[in-house]
DNA sequence: TGTTTTGTTGTAATCGATTACAAAATGGTA
DNA sequence: TACCATTTTGTAATCGATTACAACAAAACA
């Protein structure tokens, strides 16, 4: 029977595994790496020397060699929300498939400076960059381009308009549409629209599908009816407090968050305005919680998961230098009809 | 006026620095690692060196010559659990304080193996683990903790009885008497229970402090209103159900976790029974979409964020050889009151 | 002034894997 | 058998920082 790996004091290394084998460290290495390149019998010597001594490759070893790291490093604005763990999930899940591993840094709400991001990057801890934080200013973003022509970078769900980087990203300007349609349908004409930060790509993205759409149908709606804020709860509530304060309002909004709808039906609620008997309410996103939520609310699925695995994918492709640098990836949405939606008041 | 980083094609080494201050790469090394070590004058000059080349160190060569990451690993159950992401947040930023940075593996809600988290500990990416993970079986962390004796370990949130590592969490015992207490200010005597899995300890840990608190009090519970499940929104609707079959049922129920208590809500307003009049509902970690749920729910908050700040505390003292190996940090909760409770139907 | 102590700097070995290049083994063919 | 092509293996340089040790200089002391 086989021994499990003995205690020895010191960690194995290549030479060990050399000399128990009985070949150079060049073979070890190649049996590691390019098993091809080595005939069958040392490689199956090998393999049981590497068994025999428990050998573990030492990375930093490697990583100074490879000038790699085999780690991607994510850039998230705020790791404190759901939907970017959801995101990550599907990140971590690929990379590790393919021997990556994620390396996370919360920017913490504050778009980085390009000092900051040269920093995290020429500190040579990650292979690459997936930027998920769409509050990056275009020009900022193109300073660090410049400064890090080698570096590959995907964004993921959100990202900065004219940069040549991939990117993979939900079907904003159809969810939206879909919304619109799904409104209109049941009778609604006048549309209003409680956006995100304007600072972030997905708002505007959003704003203009929403506008766009809704004249296309010839629908209502004025700029007034158009609420600025952040992807938070607390910005819902606060555009529910503007909306009960108007004497001329629309039937139906459309928010560029669930959780913003969240706050927004709450507030409307306190306010005496019930959803969706008096108002339509739709989000954005699909987390969890819209599916217990009272009254659970209609909204656009995206594909978080798939979107972090295909960020993934990207990368790599993007490493192996197999991925074409414009390459968008829109991924196809999904309107999930409940309850925060009807049919317009009369 | 001092010239920016000059466009090097290769990225500048301690000998480019060194050479350019006129001194040996020793100096350059000590001056960046041991300031005090090298006098005032050379210091600057090699400090002048390192602006001017743009210098920023190798990591990987740093970390084969010193046997060091200044990285941690954070072993997740389930990233897309709003619940972790937050401590996370409060992890990551604690741990880039300190010039360390986050890794993250998902062990995808299954536990992982010995062999599995042996492999991640040993691929030496990281200079110590925090482990959210508390579904791993004391035999199977005491067999990964035998073989890894010198890799510095921190429990976080969850944890594993038995096992001598720091462990950071909230004061479950206390926040499930609270809620026993607050819900028997309120004239509730008899008393359900929706348990989280029986492999997690925080499940059993909740579970037992609830039953001890009831019994303390006097009050009533039984075997069958303690319902098993997970910590998910799922299973609180898996449980409605059960429970709307009882023909003889507790006026209050306390949920592992409020996603349970979500599911839990919804499925009793759906069968008809009506939350809180016709009974009360708790959850516990004061998730933020708490407060905008319908009706806003009663709960027990952690200190998330304090809680990832103290991991990380606990596990760099813990590698710089300061940290007790047996400190149990329990962090105080407090009772979050709001409209899911209220007092017993007579 | 000579001797010891303290402080500062440099030389060169070292961490552990990968890989260019060369050498050896193997196989095929005339 | 001799020759060439191909496959397999080994030798040793290399990645870029840290650090033990030694050398030197400056300060302190007798």
């Amino acid at each position: 029977m086989v021994q499990k790996a003995k205690p020895t004091n010191r960690a194995p290394k290549v030479v060990d595994v050399a000399r128990l084998a009985g070949v150079s460290t060049a073979t070890v290495s190649r049996v590691l790496n390019d098993p091809e390149k080595v005939s069958q019998n040392t490689r199956e010597a090998v393999l049981a020397a590497v068994k025999e001594t428990g050998y573990r490759i030492n990375r930093a070893a490697r990583n100074l060699r490879t000038n790699s790291t085999r780690s991607i490093l994510a850039l998230v604005p705020n790791l404190s929300n759901p939907f970017f763990s959801n995101i990550l999930s599907g990140l971590e899940r690929a990379l590790n498939a393919e021997d990556y591993s994620l390396l996370v840094t919360d920017s913490g709400d504050a778009p980085l400076t390009p000092d900051q991001m040269d920093r995290l990057i020429a500190a040579g801890q990650a292979d690459g960059l997936i930027v998920l934080d769409g509050s990056i200013s275009q020009a900022d973003f193109a300073e660090v381009q410049a400064n890090n022509p080698s570096c590959p970078i995907v964004f993921a769900c959100e990202w900065v308009n004219d940069v040549n980087c991939p990117s993979v990203r939900a079907d904003n300007v159809g969810g939206v549409a879909t919304l619109v349609d799904h409104l209109w349908e049941n009778g609604h004409r006048r549309f209003g629209h409680v956006m995100g930060p304007t600072s972030n790509v997905l708002s505007t993205v959003r704003r203009d599908a929403f506008v766009t759409r809704v004249s296309e149908l010839g629908g209502e709606t004025r700029n007034p009816w158009i609420l600025q804020g952040t992807f938070s709860i607390d910005a819902g509530r606060a555009a529910a407090e503007a909306i009960s304060a108007m004497s001329d309002r629309p039937t139906a909004w459309i928010c560029a968050s669930d959780q913003i709808a969240f706050g927004l039906i709450s507030g409307l609620t306190r306010a005496g305005i019930n959803v969706p008997d008096d108002a339509s309410v739709a989000g954005f996103d699909n987390i969890e919680m819209t599916e217990v939520f009272n009254p659970p609310l209609t909204t656009i699925h995206q594909p978080r998961n798939k979107m972090g695995h295909q960020a993934a994918q990207s990368i790599l492709e993007l490493i192996r230098g197999q991925e074409n640098r414009a390459q968008v990836h829109i991924l196809p949405v999904q309107l999930v009809n409940r309850e925060s939606t009807g049919p317009a008041p009369r």
